[in-house]
Formats: C-alpha cells, sequence, structure tokens
DNA sequence: GTCTATACGAGGATAGAC
DNA sequence: GTCTATCCTCGTATAGAC
C-alpha cells in the first residue's frame, strides 16, 4: 500500500462522512490530499473504486467484531443478567468508539438512500443481524430461566431498537462527541430492561 | 396556486424523496413535470426554492398537529395508562401515514447530512421537542401517581426512541409500506412498557 | 507516480420569441 | 406561461511529458 493511496483514502472517509459520495467532488479531494486530480487515478481506477474500497474495509472490520453465538451462550452460564447486558454495551460502545468507524458507518448512513449495497449493510448489519442475533440471546435467556418469557424478538427490539436511536441522534453527526452522555443514556436503558424483565 | 406550480412541487417532493435534492437535476425534473426546463423558472426563483418551499409545508404542517400539552393533561384525567399511549401512538401513526408527510420527512433524513436546516428540523421536531414533551407528560403521570417513579426523562426515551428506531428501519423507505406490521411492533412497544412501568 | 493540458457531458440558469 | 437557443461552471476522466 502506496503512502498516497493511504492519504487518499483517509481524506475520502473524512470528506464522504461529512457530506457524502457525490457532494465531495475529485477536485476537492485530491486538493485536500495535496495531489492534482489526474494522479488519483493512479491509486483507484475511477472515484466509485474509493467508496468500495471504504465499504469492503467495513465489511472486515465487522466481521471481526461479532462473537460467534456458540460463545456468547457459554458465557451466559458464568454471568449475570446484568453483567452480560453491560457487556453487550461495551461491546457496541469499543466499536462505535473508534472515530472512523464511526466515519464509515455515518457514510453508510448517508449513501443508503442512493445506493443499494449501503442499504444492504445498513439494514443487514447495523440492523437485521443484530436483532437476530439478540433474539436468540434472549431465546437462551428465557430457556434458562433468567428473565421473564416475553417475545424474544419483542425483547431484541427494545434493546436494539434503543441502541440505533442513540447511534442516529447522538453519535452519528459529531465524531469528536464526548461520549460520557450517550454511555448513560444507554446505562439507563439496561438498568430500565433490567428490571422490566428480571423473573 | 397555478396548477404547474403544484405539479412541480408534488414531482420534487417524489423524487427528493427517492433520491435527495441533489441527485435530482432540474432537467430531470421539469421532464417529469412535463414542461421545459425554462419554464420552471417561471414559479420558482430558482432550485433551491423549491426544496425552501416543501419545508415550509413540513413546518405547518407538524405545528398544527401537536396537541397543547394543557390538553393532554388534561386528558391524562380521564384516562388509563393504556389508554393514553395508545392514544400517543395512534397520533404519530396517523401523521406518519399520509404517504406526502412520510416522503417529505424522508427527504429530511436525506438532506440532514448537508443541510443545517433540515438538520435543525429532524434534530428539533423528530427528536428533541418529541422527547421534551413526552417528559412532561411522564412527570404529570408520576405527579398522579399512574406509574413508577422513574426518570421521566429516560422514559421519554424509551417511548420515542423505539418510534423512531421503528421509523428508520421500517417506514422510511418504503412509501407504500404496509403499516400493520409496524403498528403491531409498535403495540407491542406500548405494552411491554405498560407491563414496565405501572404502579 | 506526479504533473499540465484537455475533453466532454451534465449541472443550473437566462434571453428573448411566441 | 411556455418554448428554443444558449451560457457558463463544475463534474469525472484521459493523454502524454517529465
Amino acid at each position: 500500500m502506496s503512502k498516497t493511496r493511504e492519504k487518499i483514502l483517509d481524506t475520502a472517509i473524512d470528506l464522504f462522512s461529512e457530506r457524502g459520495y457525490n457532494d465531495v467532488s475529485v477536485r476537492e479531494l485530491t486538493q485536500a490530499v495535496g495531489i492534482k486530480e489526474s494522479s488519483l487515478y493512479n491509486h483507484f481506477e475511477n472515484k466509485q473504486q474509493i467508496l468500495d474500497t471504504i465499504y469492503q474495509e467495513l465489511l472486515q472490520s465487522y466481521e471481526t467484531m461479532t462473537l460467534p453465538l456458540k460463545t456468547i451462550m457459554e458465557m451466559l452460564e458464568n454471568m449475570s443478567l446484568e453483567e452480560f447486558l453491560e457487556l453487550a454495551v461495551r461491546n457496541f460502545d469499543n466499536y462505535m468508539a473508534q472515530p472512523r468507524m464511526r466515519k464509515i458507518w455515518r457514510i453508510i448512513s448517508i449513501e443508503r438512500f442512493r445506493d443499494e449495497r449501503a442499504r444492504e449493510f445498513f439494514n443487514r448489519y447495523l440492523v437485521d443481524s443484530a436483532l437476530e442475533y439478540q433474539t436468540k440471546v434472549f431465546e437462551g435467556m428465557i430457556r434458562k430461566g433468567l428473565i421473564k418469557d416475553w417475545d424474544p424478538r419483542a425483547l431484541a427490539r427494545e434493546t436494539h431498537g434503543f441502541m440505533l436511536f442513540v447511534y442516529f441522534r447522538y453519535m452519528e453527526f459529531d465524531p469528536q462527541a464526548d461520549l460520557k452522555e450517550v454511555r448513560e443514556m444507554v446505562m439507563d436503558h439496561m438498568k430500565f430492561l433490567t428490571q422490566a424483565i428480571r423473573k
């Protein structure tokens, strides 16, 4: 990987995450990098390929993040409900606390309105697979008698819906945002949830 | 109001809500309307003014929607918790069930990434003022002893956060979406909430 | 790999005839 | 109010010298 290529990618992530792919011209991007427009095409075939590369990075980082469900179930054996929910929050938090990851997710949030692949990413990774995953976790908890016998799908929506709300409102926009307040809100939510479903 | 002007506005709402303001050219818009590009400028000063007009419509319709807080408090005198929450859901639902309103909110959702005013609209009307409003309602409920003495701000986030999650995931994209499933999810949520906070 | 120069289509907008 | 014709800028991208 050349230095210039990396710099193009970094700058693209910065700029695309601010105003979206279409609103950032190659002229502006290359100027911010400090090269001429034509030089960009030594590193990427075209503008679209820059975005593709960013998407790929997201995909890879996402797949290394989520723990296998089997591991989760094993952890549940030795953990209280509170401990487990706290862990779930910390996991999401760790991931979203990385400015680069937040920026890339922000690009996805913008592009999903015009780009089918971004929509895919968003719905699949940020929403549906997370819901499915948590549904299974709650199913496990119910089976073990840890929590009330509520519809696990509905419970998953209760947990994850709130996370997405928080993400949208407070984290999405300001890459430098102080996450303390956000964390407190999420913790409040987990407390609320715990007392509501504990048996 | 001329017929052509109305048609431009309708078409703009359709197209902008699909791909956003910047991705719809004046050429495309006027072609969809069935007039020449130059004719558009007899009805609007420029492209931006079309978007401004759409924003204004949203502002007006929103302000006629929300009931004064005083009225809400009076209604609380004669209603059960369930009835009240159901009413709140129906209110949001009625509003978002109008395809035109959903389209305009979708434009806001898209434009908030690049347009300060859209961001204002989104944060202020769709999130913050709704949270503030519901906080006051929950405060009233706690004072009346209808619900548990939980932080009313946190409760407002629990209710409204979920509504936004549902809006984002399921309503935002498909103007023709079958809202039945969405309503069921919201009702599940309200049931969950009710049993969690009822005294 | 980077530069200068250039192509060329698409974008928003205006002038002026009808 | 609508049309034809036209303008100018900005967008992505390429050719070819260094």
